[in-house]
RNA sequence: CGCGGGGUAGAGAAAUGGCAUCUCGCAAGGCUCAUAACCUUGAGAUUGUGGGUUCGAGUCCCACCCCCGCAACCA
């Protein structure tokens, strides 16, 4: 962290709007947006972009299957996703979604220039073809050489494609990766992906779709349709209110941080940083890759039934709560487990016991011992920087044990001090003691506050307002 | 031999090669400022298995067992 202002840009995946929004959509998004803020209230220069990948023939199905047009369908989830990201207090500077016109025609001018160089070229792909599914699928996918959702022996087919020239890039991107120019978080997961780079090296990849309507064009051959992930990927630049290629890069290009889970961290150091290339622009700084949510020990899906909406438990818990339980209790990175159950014992054990009581506790005694007032100079006798260090460094759940740890250790100096029998024979002491609580509590909240923007404004204003009360609790206990 | 992550108390996590620690839960005690909260103490672990290196291994090496994720024209 220096001293002088730097610029940030931030961004979550662009999220595939086939369905309505869960909960490992808002884990990234909350974790995205603490950093967001974090920046800003250091004074960086901040850019934090959350979007919604709105093309496909998964999305033109789920579509069908409602009984809607694709565009209305798209309008539809894409007005959850940002209905979810309101509930849950999400900064985001600006929300792209890909069927908007600017970031369409963006498109078209980079592919037109991809084409152009000669690094998109006609081609042809050769695969198994799904009559059920209208696509192409893999031998992998395949049960008993049958298509699982039809049942049905694919055909051999070759369709005319577009490719793009992938394997061009391949020693580039290796020395940057490798030379941390793109750096990979954890390094477990840069360590897999240089592998992959070794091992299998990038192939060209088919860049159209000649069967896929719900898409957009290519600029020189309307009967095909441009392959959703460079659709997509360009979102991180037309987020920026990029026009093409043949405009400057934005200002605050490259992303500094592009968070996202492990399942797109391929596509997003092959392709997308491949597409940069080709474009003549820089590569993110840095990738950040978390883990996948079990729930209940059960892998999420549809057909469990335990799919988890994050709008849900805001509304039981509150956002704060979400948000602080999502970065808590799993070490970000790692692979972990959620469920209500465990979001009750954070709450009541962390937040209603833990920071409610202490506040509530230490207010109480400022306006039974202190009428209510407060000085000015008072120091805080504990240094919270280590929490924000943590924060800085993606350790969320590291920096809020740090914090926690000084909620234990204000819970127990009052404990020691008995400041309901020292009132009696040294009051003075006693306002040195709830002083420092307060100091303490204010410097908690403001570091708390990326994490938990309306618990730390709660705290803040009422150690303000220069008339301190018996705060009402901030978490109330679920049964 | 596709790639990678992981296995530490009932649960979840932590431990530059050096007394295995923390949170929740459980048991006992204490306190009354506080949201039946808070504080103290205790029980509970032969660190997945078997070898090896070392004065010393949860940590390093080898083999094996078990979970999980990924496997790019399925986002």
């Amino acid at each position: 962290m220096t001293e002088e202002t730097k610029k940030f840009y931030i961004t979550t995946p662009i999220y595939y709007v086939n369905d309505k929004p869960h909960i490992g959509h808002a884990y990234t998004t909350v974790a995205a947006d603490v950093l967001a803020r974090l920046h800003r209230q250091v004074g960086n220069e901040t850019f934090f972009l959350v979007g919604t990948d709105e093309h496909g023939v998964k999305i033109a199905q789920a579509a069908e299957a409602a009984g809607k047009s694709p565009q209305e369908f798209v309008d539809e989830i894409a007005a959850k996703f940002s209905f979810a990201w309101d509930t849950l207090e999400i900064s985001n500077d600006r929300f792209i979604r890909t069927t908007e016109p600017a970031h369409i025609s963006a498109v078209e001018k980079a592919l037109q220039f991809m084409y152009d160089k000669g690094d998109i070229y006609l081609g042809k792909y050769e695969g198994l073809y799904c009559r059920g599914c209208e696509q192409f699928k893999m031998e992998k996918d395949l049960v008993d050489g049958k298509c699982p959702d039809h049942k049905i022996v694919p055909e051999k087919m070759s369709e005319e494609t577009y490719m793009f020239r992938l394997s061009k890039y391949q020693a580039e991107l290796l020395e940057k990766i490798e030379s941390d120019d793109l750096q990979i978080s954890p390094v477990s997961r840069k360590n897999e992906i240089v592998n992959f780079y070794k091992k299998d090296g990038l192939q060209d990849i088919s860049f159209s779709r000649k069967n896929v309507k719900w898409g957009i064009p290519l600029p020189w051959d309307k009967s095909h349709t441009t392959y959703v992930w460079a659709d997509a990927f360009l979102n991180y630049l037309t987020g920026l209110d990029w026009q093409g290629p043949k405009d400057p890069p934005p200002a605050l290009w490259p992303a500094d941080i592009q968070l996202m889970s492990k399942d797109i961290l391929r596509v997003h150091t092959t392709i997308w940083p491949a597409m940069l290339l080709s474009l003549g622009l820089a590569v993110p700084a840095k990738i950040f890759v978390h883990g996948f949510f079990t729930v209940g020990g059960e892998k999420m899906s549809k057909s469990l039934g335990n799919v988890i909406d994050p709008n849900d438990w805001a509304a039981k818990y509150g956002s704060d709560a979400v948000r602080y339980f999502l970065l808590r209790e799993v070490p970000f990175g790692q692979d972990g487990d959620v469920s209500e159950e465990k979001l009750k014992a954070r709450f009541n054990g962390d937040l209603a016991n833990g920071l409610g009581n202490l506040f509530s506790r230490t207010t109480n005694m400022i306006e039974k011992y202190l009428d209510g007032q407060l000085e000015d100079a008072v120091r805080s006798p504990k240094d919270l920087s280590a929490a924000s260090e943590a924060f800085y460094n993606l350790d969320f759940a590291g920096g809020l044990v740090a914090i926690w740890q000084e909620i234990a250790w204000a819970n127990q100096l009052i404990d020691k001090s008995k400041p309901w029998e020292l009132f009696k024979t040294d009051p003075a002491k006693v306002k040195e003691l709830l002083l420092n609580l307060a100091a303490l509590l204010h410097d908690i909240a403001l570091k708390l506050s990326p994490v938990m923007p309306e618990t730390a404004d709660k705290i803040r204003q009422l150690l303000e307002s220069g008339d301190v009360k018996k705060a009402e609790p901030l978490f109330l206990k679920k049964d």
